[in-house]
DNA sequence: CGTTGGGTTGAGCTTGTTCAACCACCGTGG
DNA sequence: CCACGGTGGTTGAACAAGCTCAACCCAACG
């Protein structure tokens, strides 16, 4: 199997995991995962004929696990990192749609037989990728687990239909302060509990992901920063008043 | 069954087909939207099934269906004519996230309990209104069925992502260039096929789907009019040049 | 030690908002 | 029959939020 050169914008071939060695035991007894999404409903024997129709890899940051202009290959499940998702414009504007945490499974909307989007990497990456028409296969065979693929899509709907009344309605810095609350929640769910955010992505990505330019995102967190409401380390934004914080982020538009 | 009094902000209880004349015939074989979404796969027996767990209803414009402070109650499948689903902030904005027509289906999406969002008349509606509960166990009992479930979530999926990058990341004119050529393929695809599109809302509405004033819309739609783009009429917009309404709308995120 | 990528901050400008006036249309009631 | 108020649309002028462009800083890295 050879490798390919990489790309010129940062693309490349994941390290997968061989055949081989896939073979000598299953990985998902320790992921840390296995209790997430499509997984969630299996017993080992179920979750093996489900690891088996993908493999495991490995991204860099800044690597992109799928374009819209390919053909709708495997759909991934995160394992570890984050995903942004976005639609690009062909004039060089982008949306970043959504972020993927670990558990998630991106890679999974398809329009006449390509991505609808493209997801890349914002950290360091591991999925399980799944080959598309086996996955779907597996889904259809198992009521359960389509029933997660039904309550998932369901689930994500609302949440990216929220997300465009922030786009639509709510002024920079209320985009902004939302942007903290949603990722501190999301942090409460299954991190540490603290307050301490590690931000993963640049103010670029924040600012294409709230439809602003990143000085404005720069601007909103020094003010918050002043009003010391936060406060800003290396990559790292401290809540000090989450409670302020809320307020700002106007109405309830969290998660 | 006593009517009530409409409540303030005109809602009310919208006309119902009493039991007694259901059980007489069966309107689904004349229904105009039969054929589309969960109806569909379904022979007459298991879509007089279908039919028994919902009853057919009618709103006037502006009547709210269903609230996000509601229980969840019923899902609507619309027969005729188009409702809005938005989400209000305790402010007074409101975002509309999107327009249904005929044929699809709303107030599926729910929380904790609730309906997620806020579905409203825009035009005399005509709904089949099925219960909750009894609906879920339809689908769960016909693959079929929930596999058209599935595909229609990930289709609106999709097509609220492409609206978040339109929100998102175009001007003002470009959101409303891209508002008439989404009608317009709409029409194309079940009215006639020509180029005068009627307007079923008002410009606070389109306002609302598109994030930004109605003034905005209204000196937007002017503009285009000045150019020879478009013209004019009552409640009617003429399509006069699509190609360049297209260019207009920058890049292609209609649908 | 120079380069590169990301972040901050400022000054001027543009887009879209805000506020307001005005008009056309329509249904209602004196 | 016309006066009236209510709704929805248009247009203008002033304003402000956010964008653009640019300079500058800092840390990482070859």
């Amino acid at each position: 199997m050879s490798v390919l050169k990489s790309p010129p914008d940062s693309v490349g071939r994941p390290h997968s995991v061989e055949r081989a060695e896939r073979a000598k035991a299953l990985p998902c007894i320790e992921c840390p995962v296995k209790a997430q999404n499509v997984c969630q409903p299996l017993d080992e024997k179920r979750q093996r004929e489900l690891y088996d129709t993908g493999k495991q890899q490995t991204w860099d940051r800044g690597q992109i696990l799928f374009r819209a202009v390919d053909p709708a290959g495997p759909i991934f499940k995160i394992v570890s990192g984050i995903v942004a998702v976005s639609k690009r414009l062909p004039d060089g504007r982008r949306q970043i749609l959504d972020f993927f945490f670990a558990g998630e499974i991106c890679g999974y909307l398809e329009r006449d037989g390509h991505y609808s989007f493209e997801g890349e990497a914002m950290t360091r990456v591991k999925t399980c990728s799944f080959n598309r028409a086996k996955f779907n296969a597996f889904a259809t065979a198992h009521d359960d687990v389509s029933e997660v693929v039904r309550s998932t899509l369901a689930w994500k709907l609302e949440s990216v239909s929220r997300h465009m009344a922030v786009l639509g309605q709510l002024t920079a810095s209320e985009r902004v302060a939302t942007f903290l609350c949603r990722l501190s929640s999301h942090c409460e769910k299954q991190d540490v509990p603290i307050r301490k955010l590690a931000l993963p992505m640049t103010g670029a990505e924040i600012a294409d992901y709230l439809g602003i330019r990143l000085e404005t995102v720069s601007r909103s967190l020094s003010e918050l920063k002043q009003r010391k409401i936060i406060d800003l380390g290396e990559d790292i934004v401290v809540v000090l008043d989450p409670a302020r914080l809320a307020e700002l982020s106007g109405p309830d538009l969290l998660r």
